[in-house]
DNA sequence: ACCTAACCTG
DNA sequence: CAGGTTAGGT
């Protein structure tokens, strides 16, 4: 063959599709060019955009989903609406809209509050069933005609049933905040936006503020929060929104920014509150009194998909003044990381036995470590770094380099047999493990089993797969029977069987893809005839194989491979060009083909030798 | 139903 | 290389 044709460098992936794309093709799916946006600066462009983009979504995309978001905007207007337009609600106010909540007797100045309280933490987290606009207005019917002091005892429904004194204080704390939180927004918002007036005979008053927080906090689900609500006050909400945005910017910041922060700790204030009084929900004990205690109880309030809004929105501020309030709604790590970290170190610990006992005889025959592998103190740093390893695990790593290189594997190929008596990291049974069968990655939720499993489910090592690869120049396709002769040293399972036989498969699947590669590559380069195609130890196919199968280069790779490559090379060759490659199983013709190219393998493979 | 190979994906 | 999926064979 000409050597050149398998130079480096002349071929790359895929490009007989690429050729025939060409760049029309290609320009064919760009987008169109943006038009030139002279007034590109500021937020009304944004805006403008975004309204576009929301009055040319149908109008199912807005009403299709739930309630969430309703029942977000419920507890937002009820609890941040000033008193002025409190009063506007309860005057003007939905006759015919209905909530969920008929028995409510508003009446009873005690049940109302209970309700409001109940009502922040259902918006909150966005709670289904929520039916809106009218319970928040005959809420605020209610509670607007309080006194201020009033507000203070008000107490709610999961505090009551607790009846613990502290976590009263800390709801009278909170209103008190919430309090406060209204005067202020009093004193800012005190010019009213022209356009709200249009707006007010028909549709309970929405506080600009409000709005303001909703859409910073909002925008990752604004298809959410846009669905939610009915059509026409959706449609009012829109467009008061645009108009307000568009005149007054920095003031809206502005209040965007007070409110994302009095929001914040209003609502940590309240998560805590609630989650606090159920004895269920709350974290491990070293937690408690903990500074940790609200980013805890946040996490797993976050983690609740109901809040997602919500704390994805948190997440989103970005008020640099704010940003450490926010940051408490954040989600963070669950603590599940520190069992996983326990765990690796175990692992990391039951690996360092010594070289004697590496398990299996055929180890020390026809696998010596890899010389190309010069960098494998920094890879055991990142493997530390990842598996936890202690700083006197790194001083201790020369000691054991010669058997990490044998170990460290960089999937779950395992490092020991589950027979090894060194096993000692283990609280689960090896055996049972294994009988069971597991795959690893159906039972992740829990780490320590999985852990387990990483170390135990296969007798498989990372010399068995250096073994099975150079079986490969023999046998691509492996019988049970050889499979079982040659691996004698592990125990067959069918998890063990699969495993062999799945690799076997990999190694067929970059066989294959390199022989269509490089008949491809033959027929660019315009080889005439497959007399012309030759494959020698010189040769870059040959070289791509061995490198994946032999990367060592430590093991004569037998004539009959080239033979076979050779072969396989045609028949892919021959194919392409008469154009068979059309057929979806065109390679079956030549699968079939070679698996009948197998060869015995050598004894050597077979026998329990060790060294 | 079970096994296996091929294919696709990460 | 592993996981998942699909198709085909028994």
């Amino acid at each position: 063959m000409n050597p050149s044709i398998w130079s480096k460098g002349m071929y790359s992936p895929s490009n007989i599709c690429l050729d025939g794309c060409t760049a029309e093709h290609l320009s064919s799916f760009q987008p169109d060019p943006l038009p030139p946006d002279s007034d590109a600066s500021g937020a009304s462009v944004t805006l403008h955009k975004d309204s576009e983009k929301i009055n040319m979504l149908p109008e199912s995309a807005y009403y299709s989903r739930g309630d969430a978001g309703s029942s977000l905007i419920c507890s937002n207007q009820l609890e941040l609406n000033p008193s002025r337009d409190a009063v506007l609600l309860s005057t003007k106010r939905h006759p015919s809209s209905s909530c969920g909540h008929h028995d409510w007797n508003l009446n009873s100045g005690h049940q109302a509050k209970r309700a409001r309280v109940e009502n922040i933490i259902k918006g909150m987290t966005g709670s289904p069933g929520m039916h809106c606009t009218d319970v928040t207005t005959n809420q605020h019917e209610v509670s607007d005609g309080m006194q201020e002091n009033e507000r203070t005892q008000e107490l709610p429904l999961h505090q009551e049933r607790s009846g613990s004194g502290s976590m009263r204080k800390q709801l009278e704390s909170q209103h008190e905040h919430l309090r406060q939180l209204r005067t202020r927004f009093n004193h800012m918002d005190g010019i009213t936006d022209p356009t709200d007036s249009s707006n007010e005979d028909k549709y309970p008053h929405w506080d600009n503020s409000t709005e303001t927080s909703l859409r910073d906090a909002c925008t990752d689900s604004f298809g959410e929060f846009e669905s939610s609500s009915s059509r026409k006050y959706q449609g009012w909400k829109k467009v008061k929104l645009m108009s307000y945005f568009q005149s007054k910017p920095e003031r809206i910041r502005l209040m965007a920014d007070v409110l994302k922060y009095e929001l914040s700790r209003a609502v940590s204030k309240s998560v805590d509150s609630i989650f606090k009084s159920m004895p269920l929900l709350q974290t491990s004990p070293d937690d408690e009194g903990n500074v940790e205690s609200d980013s805890s109880l946040q996490s797993s309030v976050c983690k609740d998909n109901k809040v997602r809004l919500l704390c994805r929105g948190t997440e989103e501020v970005q008020v640099p003044d704010v940003q450490t309030e926010a940051l408490s709604l954040v989600v963070q790590k669950p603590r599940l990381d520190r069992a996983d970290k326990f765990i690796l170190q175990s692992r990391s610990r039951a690996h360092r036995r010594p070289k004697s006992q590496t398990p299996f005889g055929y180890d020390s025959a026809l696998s010596e470590e890899e010389p190309s592998e010069k960098n494998t103190a920094r890879q055991h740093a990142l493997r530390c770094l990842q598996d936890g390893c202690s700083d006197v695990d790194q001083a201790k790593y020369e000691t054991f380099d010669t058997h990490w290189n044998s170990v460290k594997v960089r999937s779950k190929v395992n490092s020991r047999s589950v027979r090894s008596p060194q096993t000692r990291s283990v609280s689960v049974d090896p055996l049972l493990l294994q009988s069971l069968c597991l795959p690893h990655v159906k039972i992740e939720s829990d780490s320590l089993v999985k852990n387990n499993l990483y170390m135990l489910n296969e007798g498989l090592t990372t010399n068995h797969l250096k073994k099975a690869k150079l079986m490969f120049f023999y046998t691509r396709y492996p019988s049970s029977l050889v499979l079982k002769m040659c691996f004698h040293d592990v125990q067959f399972t069918r998890c063990i069987t699969s495993q062999l036989i799945k690799w076997f498969s990999n190694f067929r699947e970059f066989y294959y893809i390199q022989m269509e590669k490089f008949a491809r590559h033959a027929l660019i380069e315009g080889v005439a005839d497959v007399r012309g195609l030759t494959v020698g130890r010189e040769s870059e196919l040959f070289r791509a194989l061995n490198m994946h199968y032999n990367k060592a280069n430590d093991f004569q790779v037998p004539d009959r491979f080239l033979e076979v490559v050779e072969v396989t090379l045609r028949e892919f060759y021959i194919a392409i060009s008469v154009g068979k490659d059309r057929d979806p199983s065109w390679k079956k013709a030549i699968y079939k083909v070679i698996c009948k190219l197998d060869s015995d393998v050598p004894a050597e493979f077979k026998s329990h030798h060790s060294g």
